[in-house]
DNA sequence: CTCCTAACAGGTCAATCGTCCTGTTTTAAA
DNA sequence: TTTAAAACAGGACGATTGACCTGTTAGGAG
């Protein structure tokens, strides 16, 4: 063919990539995504795609590491280092993802969550690599915790098995919010959560 | 072919290509499961999966009506009618679960969970079906913990949120150990929840 | 400039997917 | 016993999957 105007991009092609596999695998899921529809949606052809990513493995574990990871960061992890405690945060968190799922009209759920219900069960180093992810987010949410102990602003908490069950009770209505197409299972998980926290951070002490 | 021993047992038929299909999909999931795998696991021909089920869809539906709603009511409606509280049937039910996960060596998930996940995206009937699944258990879970608040057993609850939260802590305490092929987190969740229900169920009246 | 490798294009591959077909046998009703 | 429908057997269908192939071009090193 002649030479007409193409450009090499490895990184911004391997961005398009990435990007298109991760919306497609936080929607429609890793293993109902073909090779195919992200090669169309992303406008890549098929040896650049196999150049980039010999195998659909090496695509999903990219896609973890750089974009669940991150969105697990930005997400989670940074809220809590600026806001003051953990309810504050988890208040804040909560309240932004129904802020931003309430116009949008569909709930596509929880990025790290989905990726592991589909994935776990075959490919035991993505289950791995996503292991890591949520014991970065457990770690975050129980350092905080603990610092909440560590400043007098909460009492009588175990600041591990805490954490482990924001995160459960946030993957669980995540997951409802999902499954009926409803962010009423957020709605109400917030105002749990949050009327479970506050008598844990009424500034009394303990006894007297 | 000469007639050899067959004998017609359409129901029989029916009940292993769905139990099989139950535990494929649970195990599995939904989209990652083959017909074929199905039928070659289940022993049955191509012709009788195709009578008795002409399309994925039919037997998703199936184990969804037939073995995921049966599996929530056994697991959880049951256990909620026999105990005495709601936090009894609770601690009660967590307490089974990781008692049947221990031994077992690997965490496959809570069936309607993991149905939920992989089919909500893309078939509007199942997640449908499987929304009335989980209403009912929201139902189930709500009315004892109204139940409780009517016989003075607890104070200051809310029930329809309280159980959305129940329902959230179990089933992303159910995700966590999938993804993380580990009970922890479900002993660390049953414990927390004991403890945040524990409170609003002493016997106390709220002010003096 | 030359040269070499990474980057990319476009198509092909076997395997597997879900579906459906034709033909045979069982079973119960008439 | 006759008969029609349900139950079942076994295979084939086109479509799609993930992987990979050969050939070409871009772009930096020398």
């Amino acid at each position: 063919m002649i030479g007409n105007g193409r450009t090499n991009d490895p990184q911004g092609v391997r961005r398009r990539i990435v990007d298109t596999a991760y919306d497609a695998f936080v929607k429609q899921g890793y293993i109902a995504t073909g090779m195919l529809e992200i090669r169309e949606k992303a406008s890549v052809s098929g040896g650049a795609m196999a150049h980039h990513f010999p195998a659909k493995r090496a695509l999903g574990l990219a896609v973890i590491r750089d974009r669940v990871s991150h969105a697990v960061q930005q997400t989670w992890i940074e809220p809590l280092d600026r806001c003051v405690d953990a309810p504050a945060a988890i208040d804040l968190i909560f309240g932004d993802i129904i802020g931003e799922l309430a116009p949008k009209g569909s709930v596509s759920g929880c990025p790290l969550n989905n990726m592991a219900m589909d994935v776990s069960p075959h490919d035991p180093e993505m289950r791995l690599a996503l292991g890591d992810i949520f014991a970065a987010w457990h770690g975050a949410l129980s350092a905080k915790f603990q610092a909440d102990l560590a400043s007098g602003r909460a009492s009588n908490i175990q600041p591990s098995s805490l954490a482990t069950l924001v995160i459960a009770i946030y993957s669980g209505a995540m997951a409802m919010a999902k499954a009926r197409q409803d962010v009423g299972a957020l709605v109400e998980s917030r105002a749990e959560l949050a009327a479970l926290l506050a008598p844990k951070y009424r500034r009394v002490t303990p006894a007297g």
